[in-house]
DNA sequence: CCATCAAGTGGACACAACGTCCACTTAGCC
DNA sequence: GGCTAAGTGGACGTTGTGTCCACTTGATGG
């Protein structure tokens, strides 16, 4: 037990301060298969068929090893996800209007995060699909951070909270799919998001009409 | 074959012309049980978690006799439906303004329309949860109607195709759940929605602007 | 009232996916 | 080169699905 320590911090060699014990060569070569199997497979077909066996096998692992890493077939689709919601979390955050900050007007900035989330589904919804199928969508982090800009932006309408979840709603990824399976391009998409963006955000109805 | 006929009308006795061959007694008060005790397993808990056997058993019969009749959860948790659903159908096609036809502003019929359904997935969410959790939704009947209620409300924007299903899309029951466990009152959910109608639908934007 | 038989019943069965467990292997360090 | 914890993988138990089929029963005509 108290085996090792490290002989400068007295802390156990296998934890040394700056995180979890270091990943092993072979357990970060799986890892990558992992995700390019899973990546291939949920752009295949339904990824809510995907299995966990079949991506353990595609990735020539087993159960137990893939198992260990992910507990679902959700989190590995977050996993992969994971870098193009932040790229667009900081786009909002420190990036150049209308979808950044310094953008007076919220009708435009609204629009832009549906043009921006359009582009985003467009790429990726098989992973969408994958990670957030149902209600699962309500439990991802980036949710959260979706739902805290929408509201930003309403906040001078009368009730931010009961809007934002509704204006999110035609972002849901089985809703994506279904336009685009009606033959709906990403630009009318976008077109009809706007005019939604625009018609409920956009003109001088305050939050107490004074 | 040939074999037996009613006397009086010469039909066969089996076939009545009105339909399929009577249903027997047993199979009757059977239907009625798994009916009562789906409705009430559907509200107890987690819509998704019910199973088949569960309802079976619920329903004091076999897994068999539940499977002839319904081939999968939706099935029932849409016979539990039906009825609400077109109770509304009817409203909207030949009931009084502003949910019915003979109103001229098509912002205020979609209000209404939301209202109307909010009222409805306050009653029954745990049903279309059952029968609608994610893109099944679109596989339903029902869904075609909303469709293309909202298309021919937005025939003068646009894309009203396009903006049919984004103006369904908060519609979906997950929402609603989310919106209600988040603390949202009906009444506030219908207030956002009518924002919603109103910001879209209203104005004169026309198809082609003059 | 009884005989008939198709409609109806229910439990056994085969299957698919899940998630866990644990004996074995191996990378990394001394 | 030996040690050890991290990592591996397949066997296993569980749960839910959907089908199948031998048996039961309600309705009907005699």
């Amino acid at each position: 037990m108290t085996k090792r320590t490290d002989l400068l911090t007295g802390l156990p060699v296998t934890a040394d301060g700056t995180g979890p014990p270091r990943e092993r060569a072979d357990a970060a070569r799986n890892r990558a298969r992992v995700l390019a199997a899973a990546e291939e497979l949920f752009a295949a077909g339904d990824p809510a068929e995907v299995t966990m066996e079949d991506i353990a096998k595609a990735a020539g692992i087993g159960r137990g090893t893939l198992y260990r890493r992910y507990p679902d077939r959700a989190s590995i689709a977050r996993a992969l996800l994971d870098e193009h919601e932040r790229a667009l979390q900081h786009e909002i955050l420190r990036g150049a209007p209308p979808l950044g900050p310094d953008e007076s007007d919220p009708a435009e900035r609204l629009a832009a995060f549906y043009a921006a989330m359009v582009d985003l589904l467009e790429r990726h919804v098989h992973l969408l699909l994958g990670a957030e199928t149902g209600s699962a969508r309500y439990r991802t982090g980036a949710y959260g951070f979706w739902f805290t800009h929408v509201r930003v932006l309403a906040a001078d309408r009368p009730d931010p909270e009961a809007l934002a979840d509704t204006l999110l709603a035609p972002l849901a990824p089985e809703v994506y799919r279904r336009q685009r399976e009606q033959g709906i391009s990403p630009d009318r998409i976008k077109n009809g998001l706007t005019a939604l963006a625009r018609g409920v955000l956009a003109g001088d109805r305050p939050k107490s009409p004074e």
